[in-house]
DNA sequence: AAAATTTGACCGGT
DNA sequence: ACCGGTCAAATTTT
């Protein structure tokens, strides 16, 4: 919690992050051409960047203002690669005066949309459960929308000072369309979001109360399962390259049990990165998994790219990972052949 | 009792 | 003044 962390466990918290960014960095350059794999290499790219990204966000640092400083990176950017992502507004704008205006900041953070098809008989999924844990705080009805919009944020906003959040809109021209546009990353630890990426779990947790919801918006929660082992495999990280990984990794273990669960999901995203896909990080990882339940669910992600190199850092919910993962925008715009950079 | 949702009020931008 | 977004008290759900 931001609010209860004093400036000692801040500093501490900053130092750690940054040191963090640091091994990995040097790390990568140890075994960087030991790394057989793109996605091996992709894999340490977004947690040295989640590790600054984080360091700069306990420093009350809107990552997005450090757009303006990094053009080399944003060169590299490709913001419409994306299949559905509608980029009606990234972090172009530089307003980051005063970091404490609610208003203002939001206008900082970056922002983008999704559409999901969610097939009426099952309720969930969907725009709903995206694996991470929302409470909603508002609904209004929007000039020219035949449905109102709910707005939700993160559950962890108090506990973990995470900022995301997320509006939900029906579709006008089809109901069982619903435009989610999410705002910011999250920053916070959710157990939850693992396990909702954990095969079929949240198909179980789904709830059956749409109907009270007037929008048909979303199920806002799901009960946290117990934290599955969807552990390295499902990062990205080859199998030939497991032993550099767990060489700054001692302290977890890659079972081959998830082997399965990489398979399938690469199954369905044919030609996208497994790395930025599995990486587990965001809404994304929803996306591509909840994909995986479409037998029952029918949901249609159509943003299954944007998704990928959208938050390929954001939050990551790993185990093995001691602190919560963020990412900065242009990661988000991570392009997948970005690996190719570093060959 | 605690957590989540609802909903009208409020705020800032245009 | 209007509109979208957020707040927060009241209410409902767990």
């Amino acid at each position: 919690m931001e609010k209860a962390m004093d400036l000692e466990q801040r500093t501490l918290t900053v130092v750690a992050e940054l040191i963090q960014g640091k091994g990995l960095a040097e790390h990568l350059r140890k075994h960087f051409n030991s790394i057989s794999s793109p996605e091996t290499r992709q894999f340490f790219v977004e947690k040295i960047l989640s590790s600054y990204d984080k360091a700069l966000s306990m420093l009350n640092w809107d990552a997005s203002c450090v757009v303006e400083i990094k053009p080399a990176i944003s060169a590299l950017e490709s913001p419409h690669c994306y299949a559905n992502i509608s980029p009606r507004s990234d972090v172009s704008d530089q307003d980051c005066k005063d970091h404490r205006d609610v208003y203002k900041k939001r206008k900082t953070e970056s922002r983008w949309t999704e559409q999901v098809k969610i097939c009426s008989g099952t309720g969930l999924e969907g725009p709903l459960g995206d694996g991470y844990s929302w409470r909603k705080y508002g609904q209004k009805d929007i000039l020219g929308a035949n449905f109102p919009r709910g707005y939700y944020r993160c559950t962890h906003r108090n506990s973990q000072g995470c900022l995301a959040t997320k509006q939900i809109q029906k579709s006008d021209q089809d109901p069982k369309i619903y435009e989610v546009t999410y705002r910011g990353r999250h920053t916070c630890f959710q157990a939850s979001h693992l396990a909702a990426t954990s095969s079929s779990t949240s198909l179980k947790n789904a709830k059956t109360k749409q109907d009270s919801y007037s929008c048909g918006a979303e199920q806002p929660e799901q009960k946290p399962k117990p934290l599955n082992d969807l552990s390295f495999n499902s990062t990205g990280v080859k199998s030939q390259d497991l032993d550099i990984v767990e060489d700054i990794f001692p302290l977890f273990s890659f079972p081959d049990s998830s082997t399965g669960n990489e398979n399938e999901e690469n199954d369905f995203l044919g030609s996208l990165s497994p790395a930025l896909i599995s990486s587990s990080t965001s809404d994304s990882s929803y996306f591509a998994l909840s994909s995986c339940h479409m037998n029952n669910s029918e949901i249609e992600a159509r943003t299954l790219e944007s998704d990928s190199t959208q938050n390929s850092a954001s939050n990551s919910p790993i185990r093995y990972w001691d602190i919560s993962l963020d990412d900065i925008d242009f990661d988000t715009n991570f392009p997948l052949e970005n690996s190719s950079v570093f060959a």
